[in-house]
DNA sequence: CGTAACGTTGAATCGGCTCAATAGATGTGG
DNA sequence: CCACATCTATTGAGCCGATTCAACGTTACG
């Protein structure tokens, strides 16, 4: 591991190293950031977003800035869970493996998705970049410490998590009971709701369609059948394979909640 | 509703009023427990367990320990949330329908649980008993001044939604990519680790074979026919069809895995 | 008993999977 | 710029695991 470059501590313009993790071999260049986290996108929809401007400059403080390219991993099952990450820009996916291949991806997580913020020793899923993606790290104990501490970072912790297990017994639903058809609508209107999208009604799909049928519990093959019923259907309007206009947003819902063919 | 009847407040002997809700016409008796906390068989393993004697019988104050019978509903999605809730004894299913009927369980709540946590005003899932099960209740504001008053609660909740959120995600897994006779394994395995064990390797079914199939994602007929696949291949032993012996764990933990046929 | 609810088993069907071929997109080097 | 390789997406044909539909067995209970 490359040890980090020097760090001066002005106030308003601080040299963050960023790196890249994981199976890279050369990692990119540090880079000068001024006032990391006043200038940081997803700070209003991130856990900072509770914080003071006081109390996040001293998060700025032990914060490490990191980025990953595109298929790059950033932790593997098994490995020793030593960070905690807020994800600022890019999509990650969050997966599972069984012994033969078969792969679950439980999550993208998106800008101002915290990561690791469970109690346990080591990761138990495994984690790499859709895009190019950049977080914040943090160590497990400054973590800790900044939860001790900052009494509505730990309560705000408490809502998020709270809210991403909502989702995931939201997706069990999806993953036990629904069709192929009705998987898909759920997923396109839930990247709507997602900050992903280009514009009215459009969204990106930084992910694969494998990828897409391994977080629906489908294969590619169905998935790409879907989105040619829908296309045909009249549904949605796709001319790259990443770029969804979602035409009939009304139907998609009807269909998704399981309320139509 | 029924009002609650008058309440002594002895250290040591208090009436609990102990009340059926949901469906039920007639509330059950009032019931005498002396020391409800010290004598709460699920102390040790729920939330409560971080808390401290002094604050455990502060806790003993607000808490209105509640009953409900088999099949009893204790709240449907869309309900205001009012309460929280521990469970006591007994078992719960929790749950999402779609408009057409179709059910997913995301979770059987048993003795040590912790039920409605998050952040939200109304319920998103419906909770019914799965046997007769008691509770101890919180209003949703008592609840909130002990997370602020008391830190060591706080943080256990933490941990423990953290907890909930990996079980949902390794659920997903099972969901979304094991076939039928890898979920049944999972679940006898997931019942094994639960304290619902009757004797060495002998787990207690309480729910119905529609309701596994509904937290499996799979029909009655199909957990059925795995159930007597099993037996046939001398996996499991089950001559009543609420009470499972698992004769051959290793073989069913593979089969978990996805390590076999 | 009779009835109702739950569980098991069988036969036929079907939605999504597997396997296979083609098309499109992206990148590389000559 | 084209030729070629690689990777992803799409489409088709046949198959299979789980579902659907149906019958029967079992248990609980008045």
């Amino acid at each position: 591991m490359p040890s980090a470059p020097p760090q001066p501590k002005n106030a308003n313009s601080t040299v963050i190293p960023i790196r890249a993790f994981g199976t890279s071999a050369e990692p990119a260049a540090p880079l000068v950031v001024s006032d990391p986290c006043g200038n940081c996108h997803s700070r209003t929809y991130s856990l900072c977003a509770c914080l003071s401007p006081g109390r996040l400059e001293s998060l700025a403080q032990t914060v490490m800035r990191t980025r990953l390219r595109a298929h790059e991993t950033l932790f593997e099952r098994g490995e020793k869970a030593e960070f905690v990450y807020t994800v600022t820009s890019g999509a990650l996916k969050l997966y599972s493996l069984l012994p033969d291949g078969r792969r679950q991806i439980v999550g993208f997580p998106y800008p101002g998705d915290f990561l690791n913020v469970g109690p346990q020793e080591s990761h138990l899923l495994s984690c790499e970049a859709v895009t190019e993606t950049t977080l914040c790290r943090f160590t497990r104990s400054e973590y800790a410490a900044f939860l001790e501490n900052y009494r509505e970072l730990k309560q705000a912790l408490v809502e998020r998590t709270g809210d991403e297990l909502q989702l995931a017994q939201m997706q069990m639903t999806v993953l036990g009971r629904k069709t192929a058809s009705e998987r898909v609508a759920s997923f396109l209107l839930q990247l709507l709701n997602k900050r992903s999208q280009l514009s009215a009604n459009v969204v990106h799909l930084p992910m694969t369609r494998t990828d897409i049928a391994d977080y629906l519990g489908l294969t590619t093959e169905t998935v790409s059948r879907t989105f040619s019923q829908f296309r045909r259907d009249g549904l949605i309007n796709l001319t790259i394979s990443e770029r969804v206009g979602l035409t009939n947003v009304a139907a998609l819902s009807q269909l998704a909640a399981g309320l139509r063919s």
